[in-house]
DNA sequence: ATGGTGGATGGTCCA
């Protein structure tokens, strides 16, 4: 089973990059964020002649996630409970069989200290409340999706530089090392020690080119499906097309 | 030097 994630920056926009990546890779589950439209704008017939099946939670211009799959999901979550309007769409879960897969798109942040950077580290704080009222570290589950968090030193271009700056301050790294400690592990880190593999790059200043990536989109899973975990990985392919997201999909293999 | 690029939108907001 190949879970995979991939913040495309407007679904619409990216469709043929996004049909053609799914064809190569094949994977079983993908986890869209920012796809940027209302659930009725979203391509689904595309999807389904491909052999796919949409659950989407979409709105206006910003956010919205989608869990796309080869198999109907068992049951769909959207939002976390007890959630009350008006809020951005950043969270679906889906449950196939007996593994949870969460796709989340954590907000930006904007800047440290600023308004979008508390509602940010409030977010965080209401998705590890999903997950203990929600959910045992006992479950198969996987959490997938941008983070806009990169965890350690060895993911981001330039320590120094990002010091203290948003997607790499004490505390969001702080935040989400408690999402952590709730029973999770890095898929990545299960196959590769090394610095220098990112996930998003800065349309601007020749980010990509330049090599000033950031690893912040992730899939995180319980110890348990952790055991399952065979391959991990990054595919920068996409990012070198005309008309790029500008994150690159990542995608996980589990065999059971 | 607070720049720059891209997406949705239709003037700016967001990343």
């Amino acid at each position: 089973m190949i879970i995979s994630s991939w913040n495309v920056n407007s679904i619409n926009v990216r469709l043929p990059h996004v049909l053609d990546w799914l064809g190569k890779v094949k994977p079983n589950v993908l986890c869209l964020q920012e796809i940027k439209c209302i659930d009725e704008k979203f391509p689904r017939q595309a999807f389904e002649d491909a052999g796919y099946h949409c659950e989407i939670f979409g709105e206006k211009t910003y956010n919205g996630v989608a869990i796309i799959s080869d198999s109907k999901p068992d049951s769909v979550q959207r939002g976390f409970l007890g959630e009350k309007e008006p809020f951005s769409r950043r969270f679906i879960e889906a449950k196939f069989g007996n593994v949870s897969v969460l796709d989340v798109y954590i907000p930006n942040g904007q800047a440290v200290g600023s308004e979008k950077f508390f509602y940010k580290l409030n977010w965080l704080k209401a998705l590890k409340n999903h997950l203990m009222t929600e959910h045992s570290p006992n479950d198969l589950l996987a959490i997938c999706g941008d983070y806009n968090i990169a965890p350690e030193h060895r993911d981001v271009y330039d320590p120094v530089e990002m010091k203290d700056q948003i997607l790499f301050s004490d505390e969001e790294k702080d935040a989400l090392k408690d999402i952590q400690n709730w029973g999770l592990v890095d898929s990545f880190r299960l196959f590769n020690d090394e610095a220098g593999h990112y996930s998003w790059w800065d349309y601007r200043m020749n980010s990509f080119r330049r090599k000033m990536g950031l690893r912040i989109d992730h899939i995180w899973v319980t110890e348990s499906l952790s055991k399952h975990c065979t391959q991990s990985w990054i595919d920068i392919e996409p990012r070198k097309l005309e008309k790029p997201s500008d994150h690159a999909p990542i995608a996980a293999r589990f065999e059971f």
